[in-house]
RNA sequence: GCCGCUGUAGCUCAGUGGUAGAGCAGCUGUUUCGUAAACAGCAGGUCGUGAGUUCGAGUCUCACCGGCGGCUCCA
């Protein structure tokens, strides 16, 4: 029941169009077996195949170039990505940054040149002739069925293809090279690691520098920089991928907790806690020591061996197994937070986003079949409920079904895969497919969200468990007095709760709404003089449990509101002689927005209010310095 | 784990084989100020770690560790 984000893969979202994947079910782009993609005038195309064709056609003109540096490379697929394009070849010496700057002014060339691309198709045999000093194109060539396999070129250059090209290398529109990076051949690690070069293409120079801007803005607010800044967590080189929660950092992660066990009493969640340690016993029964063995932290004592836990189902069904239940106690939804470790291969781990210390907002349901739709509709519901109290947005469906590694029937996973399918039509849901991408001991659902700067992450997953009730031996006494077999699922909202602070703080750019806010206040007092009554103002806030501090540092007010804004504080609380007198202050929200001179317990309804309803302020992030 | 890049003060970064630097943050003092940065001074470093080359290494080489960008994986 793991709802981590795979991490973004470009390659997994392009329309591919080389005869790279033999995979079945993937279709070809062309319909057209002749594949004349000059048929309609380019300029008459849709924008988006306008768009696709130019960054395909960028790849080859980016392969022409490195062939022309490198007579002797090897060139393998180049597909057009989200954002671009990118081509992999095997060269004898690894690219550096100044090869890159080389390469882009080689292609500006073949632009400069507006050379024609010809496509047509050709005889396989005469493909192997014409690639035979190419080894990744024959291995392409052998892994067509057809006869005939397709051949563009341009100028000197020519590939074995596809196609879906511009008519002319002057049309490419503005692309820039932008990294180059590893990449197996046909994304098998057992195969060579090719070097892939990335490029960026739109349509446009302004769509292209938009698109840097973008990403700029996206790194202000990667949450490993905020992390910092806003004093939340960091990780440490002592203990890679384990975060240090630093005060303000714990009061977030607390505070999705309390959140989240407010809606566990709400839907009728039972809390656990459950060992850190188990005996490699119960790892053989949940298959995970078969499974996962490598990525777990395994040790031995007293002579017997032991895993530290890095999920908490296998727990929670011998928690099952040591009591009885009758039907009447179903369903039983066990939730738990504690600490889970995996460990996670060193070039995985990524800020927070992908960690070997974490916690989840975890729980395992066992229940009747017949039970079984209502529950997946309440998690569907409390889900939602999650997404609008903390603005997320609408999220995207996903059906995972069947991997290639399985536990239990096929009869039973396409049962499975219905039953899921089906609570997802009657919540009233549309939904996508993943192929292959359940997990190994049953199908799951997976919501995916936007954030607020278009990038989609993975939270909710609810999984069908076919294989620990039995493994297990789970029993149930129904109605009929006979032991039955419990269904079981797996469920989280929020995920790994690091993996989601990483994703929100990114999301809110560290605006999180008060309720959440680790100092909720912070009071301002204008001279020292000032400074007894903004102690007396934090006082009355603290009674109501409100988070305030007092800045008084010996600087100007200017730069305590600055201090604050950059701190993501909601309210700022400015006090001087004016507001002493009239025992208020006057207050300043995230936004900049001056609200003007508020008595304290106006001052206490709104912030209490706010944080009670869980309000989502709304204030978007303003320019920072 | 694999490919590439990278590691200098808390942070951001200069530093061309020859005595370790700046800005911000911090500390101290002055200033007592009305909505995004007052002024001055002080302090801060085994240049990731360990070997090697060299008269001499932050700088060159190698190994290891961490980080970054990808790939693979992700219960």
């Amino acid at each position: 029941m793991e709802p981590r984000e795979r991490a973004s893969r470009p390659a997994g979202q392009a329309r591919f169009c080389l005869l790279c994947d033999s995979a079945p079910g993937v279709a070809r782009a062309r319909e057209d077996p002749a594949m004349n993609d000059h048929d309609t005038p380019f300029d008459d195309l849709p924008a988006e195949e306008r768009l696709f064709r130019m960054r395909h056609s960028a790849a080859h003109v980016l392969a022409e170039a490195v062939l022309e540096l490198f007579p002797e490379a090897k060139y393998a697929i180049g597909p057009p990505v989200d954002n671009g394009f990118y081509y992999d070849f095997d060269l004898p010496r690894p690219l550096n940054p100044d090869d890159l700057v080389a390469l882009e002014a080689r292609m500006r060339v073949s632009v400069e040149r507006d050379l024609v691309i010809h496509g047509e198709q050709i005889p396989k045999a005469q493909a192997r002739e014409i690639f035979k000093d190419q080894p990744y194109k024959l291995e392409l060539i052998e892994g067509i069925t057809d006869d005939t396999v397709g051949y563009f070129r341009h100028g000197e250059f020519h590939d074995l293809c596809r196609g879906g090209h511009t008519e002319r290398t002057g049309q490419l529109g503005a692309f820039a090279l932008d990294r180059v990076a590893g990449a197996y051949w046909r994304g098998d690690e057992k195969n060579a690691m090719l070097q892939r070069v990335y490029g960026l293409l739109f349509p446009t120079a302004e769509e292209l520098e938009a698109f840097r801007v973008t990403r700029e803005e996206a790194e202000k607010r990667d949450h490993r920089r905020l992390g910092r800044e806003l004093d939340l967590f960091h990780l440490d080189a002592i203990s890679p991928g384990s975060p240090f929660y630093h005060p303000k950092g714990t009061v977030l992660y607390n505070g999705l907790i309390d959140y989240m066990r407010d809606l566990y009493r709400e839907y009728d969640y039972s809390e656990v806690i459950t060992p850190q340690l188990f005996s490699a016993d119960l790892w053989k029964i949940s298959g995970h020591y078969q499974n996962f063995r490598d990525d777990m932290f395994m040790f031995e004592a007293d002579e017997s061996e032991i895993g530290v836990k890095p999920m908490n189902c296998p727990g929670h069904c011998w928690f099952f197994k040591s009591g009885h239940y009758s039907y009447r106690d179903l369903p039983l939804r066990l939730a738990e937070f504690t600490r889970l470790h995996r460990f996670e291969r060193s070039g995985v781990l990524h800020g927070m986003t992908r960690v070997r210390s974490f916690s989840q907002d975890d729980a395992h349901i066992y229940c009747t079949p017949e039970q079984f739709e209502g529950e997946v509709h309440r998690f569907f519901e409390m889900s939602q409920r999650v997404y609008h109290d903390l603005g997320l947005g609408e999220p995207l469906v996903k059906l995972a079904t069947r991997p290639e590694k399985f536990v239990g029937e096929i009869a039973s996973w396409d049962a499975s895969e219905r039953l899921l399918g089906e609570a997802l039509t009657s919540a009233g849901y549309e939904y996508v497919i993943a192929p292959g991408e359940g997990a190994f001991y049953g199908p799951k659902v997976e919501f995916h969200v936007r954030d607020a700067i278009g990038r989609s992450w993975q939270l909710s997953t609810i999984q069908i468990d076919q294989a620990m009730p039995t493994s297990f031996g789970l029993e149930y006494t129904g109605a009929d007095g006979e032991s039955h077999t419990p269904m079981m699922l797996h469920r989280a909202i929020l995920g790994s709760l690091e993996r989601f602070i990483g994703v929100y703080t990114e999301h809110t750019a560290g605006h999180f709404p008060l309720w959440l806010a680790p100092v909720q206040a912070v009071v301002v007092p204008i001279a020292d003089r000032h400074v007894e009554y903004a102690e007396l103002i934090r006082t009355l806030l603290k009674a109501h449990r409100l988070r305030v501090e007092v800045d008084d540092s010996n600087e100007r007010m200017g730069a305590k509101i600055r201090r604050a804004q950059l701190q993501r504080v909601p309210y700022m609380l400015v006090v001087g002689d004016r507001e002493q007198e009239a025992e208020a202050a006057a207050v300043r929200d995230g936004s900049g927005v001056d609200l003007g001179a508020m008595p304290v317990t106006q001052i206490i309804e709104r912030l209490a209010g706010e944080r009670d309803t869980r309000a989502l302020h709304g204030a978007p992030p303003v320019a920072e310095g």
